[in-house]
RNA sequence: GGGCCAUUAGCUCAGUUGGCUAGAGCGCUUCGUUUACACCGAAGAAGUCACAGGUUCGAGUCCUGUAUGGCCCA
């Protein structure tokens, strides 16, 4: 065999991903793998890409949920169906604002007032054109496989034209109004917050009791408060209904303090009792001031009891009669104009001085601070947009779309009966239903407006008329005009909003010259992902954009999202009520798989500012795009959270090794600013976390130390394991059998096809129930242990004299290549041209259809291969005697290379002679002879019968067996004797079904012959 | 405060309708390198399945409670 198409040069022998990804990746552009023409009559198969943030590159997080989609794409895609994943961006309103608005103030020390809004928003986009690039990069560096032809922003002209058109309708439908509404108001920066922008933080305060007189002058009460300054805005005075005072008080009337304001007393069960079972209980007095417009709690209470709201507040948090508080007393306005602080000072002293001030007790308590200025955010009243998502139409939608197994109850019936989409939703794992459950359950409405820059821009225009103005506008009758009043009692005006429907210049230019005024606000970034599924499909007109025809018959709903669990309430409810709202029913997908969340090795998220994030791009450059893959894949258990312990890359080294770690102030596990280089400690490096609070700073001699995790290693063996495996597999390849029937195979041939087929049902079988790390399990098992550690070491005598074996070698190859290819996409493409490099040809029952990527190449189909299940039994028989001979050998302490002989019964031995090739080089057995009474040699158990091995050990070794078989002896005799017990139990034996009993009683048999045979060994 | 979840070998995790004589990878120990791979091979040690009760012939798995930790909501 000097004509092997493979010489031990042709593939290098281990795998250097860097010298291969581009290349790989260019070849999957130029053949444009990801593009689906819509066209084709094959099942579709749809993603649609959860879109990243344009704030940042993509973290480990994104590197893990796009590696599971990029999975079942290729899975699907080589399977046959027309598939799709959709990819793109997310503008990320505030976030991507706020970041631009750092860094312009870094750079340039200019503020956002400092431009125009034009001006501004012209340095957002170009923020977020570079970032959207690196991500894209990024993506296509893990190897996605996106539809990039179809790449969306969720601005883009397309997303811009549903969102104008879907905020239309849902205007036009009264599911969208105005109201007032308490925002996270950063009283410095002068804007409102998300909620996930507010950071927690523990504050060593007071708790104030502040006594206010009854009206009728019949004694006082005393409230409790963190906050005494607000008590300006007190609309009422609450109380538990349960309280015993509640009733003596009921109907009556508090005077407030310093306002003379007469405020109602009311009872409600959100207060706190005295001595009730509640932390707060201790601070409690039973009694709670009211403020609706400058607390949370207080405004739900105050919607309860129909309380008139007061804001005392201006936009800077100073105390201002001119923001909607009208009855300020003269004794009130000495407060005006103070800070918040200030009013603080003043009105405890006013307390003091009037003897009011009961007491004041330390009290730490969690308050919300703004993450950009660092000051108290302030609960704050302001006008904003909300969709009414609390109506039958989008809320309950959204439940009923819930699949009948997951849903706790039922679901709230419609007037109209059932409808497309119903129950068609599932999730993955199913606990995630509850969450999705119990938050439609509980919602409230949905408040959209924002007071930035970058965003989709309201588009309603405002206009406040007098009560005597006629209220007329232009193209009052038209039909991309919509209206709504609202009249401002306190006023006396009334504002007529009008939204304008897309593609209406003209009206809107005549609605402005009469003298409407378009919202400055912009819509919550939520609001333009909740259209994600229809508006990249070209929704609502796809004919304006040719591109996208056809696309939301077809692929719409699509088949499943992957996300965080964290999303579920931002981005998933949303999602199903639009498009169920716009698309007549339509579900966005069908299933949600939920990943789980990468944390560091100590259980924290990982995070900017514990500087113990990862970057992806750093694991493909020192592991591979692969192994990056192989491991995020086995991350994914059905667990909520996984860990990955990090570490660093020594600069002066490149090799990975475990940092210091010490505690912050925060109480955080973090990296040791400082650290040592392993091999030589006078060697110094900084880490990311040392950077970001000051201590250290790069230098030449202190180089900074990247983050990585020695978690990837498992990744990279595994590649450069099938790399090897091919190669050596390729090289023992030179004249394969055109085609080979099963008389054809030998018995480990069968064995490594029904490994091969077992493999292909369990990876089928897991992708499907998104149980990737089942999938990572399958493929390690069908090629590391079954492929290279048996059938190629099996293989090695005859290969090379057996074209029909060099066909099952090369076939079973192809088919590993293909299991593998959605996970090792890389690897797997760049050892496909070998595969095919050979004559075709097949083996009977094998259907594998090759294209020129392995990428478009189909799934292996294997169901008519035919298989001789008794061979294979006996192989694996063979298995279990070189590994017993194998155990003994090592436990006798044989020298590898000694042959020795094996002595067995007339079954095992024939059994030994029937795999011989295999079992004398795998066992290296010199001679198998036959047992007779006289024989001798060192016993092992098989199946239950004795076999010796002789020739193995030099005399005084052979005394060490009796300790050992002592001990097997013992730990058999309790075996037996557990057996026994239990069959003994006639309970057991008569519920237990049959074939349990029959395992016991098997077993016991088995070790009853094991311990005879120790036994008779040891005498 | 409400909800969801986790706790299995030194570490990271599997264990999907109760049948387990509890598994894997890493790490560790012993042995091995002229001919696929040391990013390797052979063998091995290592677990009161957090704790306490309960249901059952049988519990890592089901129920109740406790402890510790995480996440979400308030």
């Amino acid at each position: 065999m000097t004509d092997t198409a493979f010489s031990i040069d042709t593939i290098p022998k281990s795998y250097a991903p860097s010298e291969v990804e581009a290349g790989i990746i260019s070849k999957w552009d130029n053949a444009n793998l990801g593009h689906c023409s819509g066209d084709t009559t094959a099942k579709p198969f749809t993603i649609l890409i959860p879109p990243p943030n344009v704030t940042a590159p993509l973290h480990l997080g994104h590197a893990l949920n796009n590696t599971l989609q990029d999975v079942l794409i290729r899975w699907h895609r080589m399977t046959g169906d027309a598939t799709l994943w959709m990819p793109g961006t997310d503008h990320a309103g505030i976030a991507t604002q706020t970041v631009v608005e750092k860094r312009l103030f870094q750079q340039e020390g200019k503020k956002r007032t400092d431009f125009s809004r034009e001006e501004f928003v012209s340095r957002v986009q170009s923020w977020k054109d570079e970032y959207e690039s690196t991500i894209l990069t990024q993506l296509r560096a893990l190897g996605a496989s996106c539809d990039w032809d179809r790449t969306r922003f969720t601005m883009d002209d397309i997303c811009a034209s549903a969102v104008r058109e879907a905020f239309f309708t849902l205007f036009k439908d009264d599911l969208i109004y105005r109201g007032k509404r308490l925002v996270n108001w950063d009283p410095v920066t002068l804007t409102a917050l998300a909620d996930d922008e507010v950071e927690m933080k523990e504050v060593e305060g007071h708790m104030y009791y502040l006594r206010y007189p009854l009206e009728d002058g019949s004694g006082t009460i005393t409230v409790a408060t963190t906050r005494p300054e607000t008590m300006l805005g007190d609309t009422a005075v609450a109380v538990n209904p349960n309280d015993p005072r509640a009733e003596a008080l009921r109907g009556k009337s508090i005077r407030l303090p310093i306002v003379g304001r007469i405020i109602p007393i009311v009872e409600d069960e959100y207060v706190v009792m005295q001595g009730a079972d509640d932390p707060k209980a201790e601070f409690a007095t039973g009694f709670l001031k009211v403020t609706p417009a400058h607390d949370p709690n207080d405004w739900d209470i105050g919607v309860r009891h129909e309380l008139e709201v007061i804001n005392i507040m201006a936009s800077d948090a100073s105390i201002s009669d001119s923001y909607g508080w009208e009855d300020a007393s003269e004794e009130s306005q000495a407060f005006i104009g103070l800070s918040r602080e200030d009013a603080r000072k003043a009105i405890l002293d006013w307390f003091k001085t009037n003897d009011l001030l009961e007491s004041v007790r330390p009290y730490t308590h969690s308050v919300g601070h703004s993450y950009r200025s660092h000051v108290p955010i302030e609960p704050y009243l302001s006008d904003q947009w909300y969709v009414r998502v609390t109506d039958d139409r989008l809320c309950n939608e959204a439940l009923r779309a819930l699949s009948n197994e997951q849903y706790k109850g039922n679901p709230p019936t419609r007037e109209t009966g059932e409808r497309g989409g119903d129950g068609g939703l599932q999730f993955y794992p199913e606990r995630y239903a509850h969450s999705y459950q119990a938050w439609h359950e509980n919602l409230r409405d949905w408040c959209i407006s924002r007071q930035v820059w970058w965003g989709h821009q309201i588009p309603v225009w405002t206009k406040s008329f007098g009560k005597d103005d006629s209220i007329t506008w232009p193209h009052q009758e038209s039909e991309a005009v919509a209206s709504s009043q609202l009249f401002d009692a306190g006023e006396d005006v009334t504002d007529v909003h009008l939204c304008i429907a897309g593609g209406h210049e003209t009206i809107e230019n005549e609605i402005e010259a009469a003298g409407f005024k378009r919202d400055e606000d912009v819509l919550d970034t939520w609001f333009s992902s909740a259209l994600w599924p229809i508006s990249t499909m070209g929704w609502p007109d796809p004919s304006k954009f040719p591109e996208t025809e056809g696309l939301l018959e077809k692929f719409n709903p699509s088949s499943v999202l992957c996300t965080g669990r964290d999303i579920i309430t931002l981005w998933v409810s949303r999602m199903v009520m639009f498009n169920r709202y716009f698309r007549g029913g339509n579900l966005p997908f069908s299933d949600v798989y939920i990943n789980p969340m990468i944390q560091d090795g100590f259980g924290q998220r990982m995070s900017k500012s514990l500087g113990n994030g990862v970057d992806p791009r750093d694991i493909i450059s020192t592991h591979g795009a692969d192994a990056m893959r192989y491991t995020m894949v086995q991350l994914a258990t059905g667990t909520q959270d996984v860990r990955l312990s990090v570490d660093l890359i020594c600069p002066y080294s490149g090799k990975v090794f475990t940092p210091s770690y010490v505690k912050s102030k925060t109480g955080h596990e973090v990296m040791a600013p400082l650290q040592s280089s392993p091999e030589n400690p006078e060697n110094k490096m900084s880490t990311l976390y040392g950077l970001l609070v000051g201590e250290v700073e790069i230098s030449d001699e202190i180089p900074l130390a990247i983050n990585s995790s020695s978690r990837f290693d498992v990744g990279r063996n595994f590649a450069n394991k099938y790399w090897n495996a091919m190669r050596f597999a390729l090289m023992n390849v030179a004249t394969p059998a055109e085609t080979v029937a099963g008389n054809d195979l030998l018995a480990v041939d069968h064995w490594m096809l029904s490994r091969v087929v077992y493999a292909t049902k369990k990876i089928e079988k897991a992708l499907s129930e998104y149980q990737f790390n089942i999938a990572v399990e399958a493929i390690y098992d069908v090629l590391w242990r079954d492929f290279c550690d048996w059938y190629l070491e099996a293989i090695k005598q005859t290969v090379k004299e057996s074209p029909a074996q060099q066909r099952v070698l090369l076939t079973v190859v192809d088919i590993i290549s293909r299991l593998l290819h959605p996970i090792c996409p890389f690897v797997t493409e760049a050892i496909w041209p070998h595969i095919q490099s050979f004559t075709k040809g097949n083996i009977d029952g094998v259907e594998l259809v090759a294209e020129e990527l392995l990428a478009n190449s189909s799934w292996p189909v294997l169901i008519n291969i035919q298989l001789d299940e008794k061979i294979i039994s006996s192989f694996e028989d063979a298995r279990t005697l070189v590994t017993a001979i194998r155990a003994a050998r090592a436990s006798q302490n044989v020298k590898p290379k000694r042959k020795i002989d094996l002595i067995a019964s007339e079954r095992i031995q024939a059994l030994a002679l029937e795999h011989a090739v295999v079992v004398s080089s795998l066992a290296n057995l010199e001679k198998i002879v036959l047992l007779q009474e006289d024989s001798d040699g060192f016993a092992i158990l098989i199946e239950g019968e004795t076999a010796l091995l002789s020739n193995m050990l030099d005399e005084e070794e052979t005394e060490e067996n009796a300790v050992r078989l002592i001990a097997e002896i013992a730990e058999l005799e309790q075996k037996v004797a557990g057996f026994k017990g239990r069959l003994a139990n006639a309970s057991y034996v008569d519920n237990a079904p049959d074939h349990v009993v029959q395992e016991t009683r098997d077993m016991l048999a088995k070790c009853e012959a094991e311990l005879q045979t120790a036994k008779g060994a040891l005498a």
